[in-house]
DNA sequence: TTGCTCCTCACGTCACGTGAGGTGGC
DNA sequence: TTGCTCCTCACGTCACGTGAGGTGGC
């Protein structure tokens, strides 16, 4: 009956798919069966359909939504190449991530209360030369990077006082701003100056890779809250062993939030 | 009022949590507040309640499952390294399994109809030492690369004839048995000797990384069920250029899968 | 009084898997 | 007739975000 076509149970053996999913698959429109008999509601499919039905498997497989299977399926075959390597970088984003978060997990599991020395000194007025961009707090990572290349491209040649600083809101959410600078004499083309008032801060040290910084801020946060205090942005970094200088597990890092006083914020306690 | 504490908007902004997340998480046990107003609900938290909120914050941007962040806020500091070093492991396994996915997306990136010749041939009878093992669909290409380990140790300082094979059901399920021999003479101690019959094969060769195996057996299955043939398994492997021979972008891989005839697995048109 | 915060439902997300309860075909 | 396949709901998963609609506190 029917001719060739196949019942939905022998196709899904065919396609390495359940047959639940290609139900779904059919409500979705996806991939509709052949034929679809009007008395049982019984899906037949074609042979010929096999070969989308893998498809579909294969990229299901890679993890790729089911709406960009579809925009997939239904776009000429000149149009394929930049929906995929648009998944591509999606993909290659999460693996990038997630080997920053292996990084984090490892030292965790390593030592799972890590202890990091807290101290309440005052900071001294700077005046530093930046530059600054804006990022999702996901590629907060890659953007700071990118800024340190920016930074040292316009102090080139120029005499400049180390270390390299970071500055952060106290919020990461997606487009925040990031600024890197350093201290140096007059102003600098490409950069724009910005002066950072006296304040007292909560500081720690962290040693390690930057990946592993948010163990870092976790302990001070703790100990500013715990204390009463009040936590005010932005956040300092001082890169004071740089990957230039040393391997990842070397780095140094100086990490400073300013606390205390009233202002805008009004994270106080009255 | 209510001495000391915090309400949930305060809170929130301190621990870097939402509002919502925090309800959630009193909702589900895992960070409930240090007292609930009777009279309208409002929910007020103890600055000490910071730090277990920061890990919590901490926890979940590793990716860490709430299920398992209960656990270890519950546990005693001995017990956390084993939970961190299982999460550890889980998330390396997922960094693992999208590398392989992103060199299938590269490939199909750069070609999205990837063409591979299929033939239709006649496959000798092989008798062939194997050793075998169980893996899950996940873990085929860890589980293979054992096995293949396995094999050469058992072989070594006795003739055996290349290529190495390898023997694969049809369906990529979990639990799944792979199998890995070469064609020795004789028994030999460590592996078990495996009989393939001749038989009509629907066979293509690819070239490249292993992890993109998936491209061509699409291919080869959409030949084969194009056509009306019924495949079975085993599928069979051969590793004709291997990773001790050439870089991972120029292995060379034979893939044959049985066609035709009827038996147990019954994939045939009546 | 005006905003701002807080509250509790209820629903949506994503790609299915897992039943429940019943029918069709050999 | 017995199994096996097929069908359609409906619900669960996971960790929330997004409203709707309403109340409390300065």
């Amino acid at each position: 009956m029917h001719d060739d076509l196949l019942t939905i149970g022998r196709f899904a053996r065919l396609c390495r798919l359940s047959v639940k999913r290609l139900r779904h698959y059919d409500d979705l429109g996806l991939l509709p069966p052949d034929l679809v008999d009007a008395a049982t509601g019984y899906r037949y499919y074609a042979p010929a359909r096999v070969r989308d039905a893998l498809t579909v498997a294969l990229l299901r497989d890679l993890d790729v939504p089911l709406p960009v299977i579809a925009e997939l399926l239904a776009a000429p075959p000149e149009a394929r190449t930049g929906l995929l390597a648009a998944e591509r970088d999606r993909l290659a984003a999460r693996i990038a991530r997630d080997t920053e978060r292996l990084a984090v997990l490892d030292r965790l599991a390593a030592d799972p209360s890590p202890a990091y020395a807290v101290t309440l000194t005052a900071a001294p007025a700077l005046r530093l030369a930046v530059v600054q961009g804006s990022c999702a707090a996901a590629e907060l990572g890659a953007a700071t990077r990118a800024r340190v290349t920016e930074l040292m491209a316009a102090l080139a040649g120029r005499p400049w006082t180390p270390p390299v600083y970071g500055l952060y809101p106290l919020d990461l959410t997606d487009g925040m701003t990031v600024a890197v600078g350093a201290a140096v004499g007059g102003e600098v083309p490409g950069t724009r100056p910005v002066e950072l008032p006296a304040t007292a801060v909560a500081t720690t040290l962290h040693s390690g890779a930057y990946a592993e910084l948010p163990l870092a801020y976790t302990a001070l946060f703790s100990w500013i809250h715990e204390r009463g205090h009040v936590a005010r942005g932005p956040a300092r970094e001082e890169y004071l062993v740089t990957p230039g200088e040393a391997a990842p597990h070397d780095l140094l890092t100086r990490l400073s939030v300013p606390v205390g006083g009233s202002g805008p914020d009004d994270e106080e306690k009255p």
